[in-house]
DNA sequence: CGCCCTGTTGATACGATTCAAATATCGTGG
DNA sequence: CCACGATATTTGAATCGTATCAACAGGGCG
C-alpha cells in the first residue's frame, strides 16, 4: 500500500463477525470465541486503480483478502517489462507465502477500484494451528491460488491472441448476468496474455468491429459470450 | 498407477524413519512417536516412462511424493491435445487437492524413470491437524507447487520458442555439475512450452547444430549453459 | 523384413511483432 | 474552463517467427 494513501484508503477496522461475505472469506471458520483472541485489528481499505498493495521481495506482515474489485500480481522481467502472473478478485487471498516465512512473491497492484481487508499474518498463523476450520480454509485458498495460476497457463498463455482475448473477456464477465465487464489498459491486457500492447489493442478493436463486444462507456464492455465462445472451438 | 503394473512397480513399504531424503520430504516433521500412529503403510514404487500415476477427475486416496525422476501433470484440451501444466521432480508432492476434498486436478504421467512414495491422504489429514511441523511442510509444498506453476507461466510460456527451449534445458540441467540432462519426446516438449512438435524439434536440432547442446546418447544432452543463458538476455 | 512411431526437414501461409505515426484521452496549471 | 503536454490507444506497413501441411529418414518391434 502506498504509505501516502494509506490513511485515505483506510475505511475502518473490519467487523469480521458481521462481514457480509464472511462465508466466503478466510475467517469463515472462526467462532465468536476465536475472534476474542485476535489482538491486532483487521483493517479495511478502499483502493483506486494503480494503487500498490505490496512489492515483490518485501517482507511484510499482512495477508490481504479481496472483498471486491480486481488486483494484478505482477513480476518484473530483467528488461523492465512486466508479466502478470494472475489476477485476484472477490474472496481471493494473497500473501500466503508469508505464512511459511517467505517475502512477497509478487508485486500487487490494483487494476480496478478494490476493497480489501488486511490480516496480520502472525495472528493467522497462531489461530490456524488451533482452529481446524481456518486451517481448511487456508489450504483451500492455497489450492485456489494454484488453480488460478494454472488457469493463467491454460487459458491466458495458450492459443492465438484472438482466443486469449476472448478467454479473458469471458473470465472478466464471470457469470455476470448482463454480460458486462470492465477492461483495463491495453498494456496490462498484453502483460496478462503474453502478447504485445499493439496486438491487444488490435484484437479488442477487431472484436468491437465484429460486434463481439460493445463499448458503452470507456473500457466498459458488453460481451457477446456465445460469439466469443465460438472463437474457442476453432 | 496402472493397475496392471502396480505389482511390478511396487518396491516395498517405505521405511520413512530412515528415508534418505527425509529432510526433504513431507514427513520431515514427524517424530518417532508420530510414526507409530500411521496405520496404513507408505508404499514405494518404481515407475517407467509412460506409466500413469493418476487421472484427472479421479477421486483418489493417495498423495504422492517424488523421490527421483520426472513426472508431468497434464490436462487434456477439448481437441484431444494435451497441455503440460507443470513438471514434478525430487521432493515434490502432488495430489494435495485431495486434502480439501477435491478430485485429482490433472493426469500425472511419468516422463523419466521415477521412484515415488504413496501416502494415504486421510492419515496425512489426521496427522497434520496435530503436528505443527507437518502442517508447515504441507503449506510449503503448496507454495512450492504454486511457485512451479508460476515458473511455467514466466519461463515456459513466455517469449520466443528458442528462449523457451533454452529455459527448459537450463531447468532440466538444474545445477547438475556435468550440465547433462535427459530430454523427453518432442511432443511433450511442445506440450510443455506451448509450441508445436515441429517447432520443438526444429529448435532442439538447431541448438545441436549451433553446439549449444551435444547429444551423447539418445535424448541425453550436455548443455552449454552460458550459451543458452545468452539467448535469454536478447 | 516391413510397419509404425518419432523425429527431422522443407515450403508456404498466416499471425504476431516491430517500428513508426496519427489520434484520442487524461490530468494539470494557467 | 480551456489549453497544453503527457500518456494511452489505435492504425499502418514491413518483417520475422511460428504453424501448417507434407514428405522423408531412422529406429524399434512384431
Amino acid at each position: 500500500m502506498k504509505n501516502v494513501t494509506l490513511k485515505e484508503a483506510w475505511t475502518g477496522h473490519a467487523d469480521c463477525r458481521n462481514c457480509a461475505i464472511r462465508q466466503g472469506v478466510l475467517f469463515a471458520g472462526l467462532s465468536q470465541a476465536d475472534f476474542e483472541t485476535v489482538h491486532r485489528p483487521v483493517d479495511q481499505y478502499r483502493l483506486r486503480e494503480g494503487d500498490l498493495i505490496y512489492r515483490e521481495g518485501d517482507g511484510g506482515q499482512y495477508l490481504y483478502t479481496i472483498r471486491g474489485g480486481l488486483v494484478k500480481l505482477v513480476r518484473y522481467l530483467p528488461d523492465g517489462t512486466q508479466r502478470i502472473i494472475r489476477l485476484l478478485r472477490s474472496t481471493d487471498v494473497t500473501g500466503l507465502e508469508l505464512m511459511i516465512g517467505q517475502a512477497y512473491g509478487h508485486t500487487a497492484v490494483v487494476l480496478q477500484p478494490t476493497e480489501l481487508c488486511r490480516l496480520p499474518v502472525d495472528e493467522i498463523k497462531r489461530l490456524s494451528l488451533a482452529n481446524a476450520r481456518l486451517y481448511q480454509e487456508l489450504m483451500a485458498r492455497w489450492q485456489r491460488a494454484l488453480g488460478n495460476a494454472e488457469h493463467s497457463i491454460t487459458q491466458f498463455a495458450t492459443g492465438a491472441a484472438r482466443q486469449r482475448v476472448a478467454r479473458m473477456l469471458i473470465w472478466l464477465v464471470n457469470e455476470n448476468p448482463d454480460n458486462r465487464c470492465h477492461l483495463f489498459g491495453r498494456e496490462d491486457v498484453g502483460a496478462l496474455l503474453g502478447i504485445t500492447t499493439e496486438t491487444a489493442s488490435r484484437t479488442v478493436a477487431e472484436f468491437k468491429r465484429l460486434g463481439y463486444v460493445t463499448e458503452d462507456r470507456a473500457n466498459s464492455f458488453v460481451c457477446d459470450i456465445p460469439a466469443l465462445q465460438r472463437l474457442l472451438d476453432e
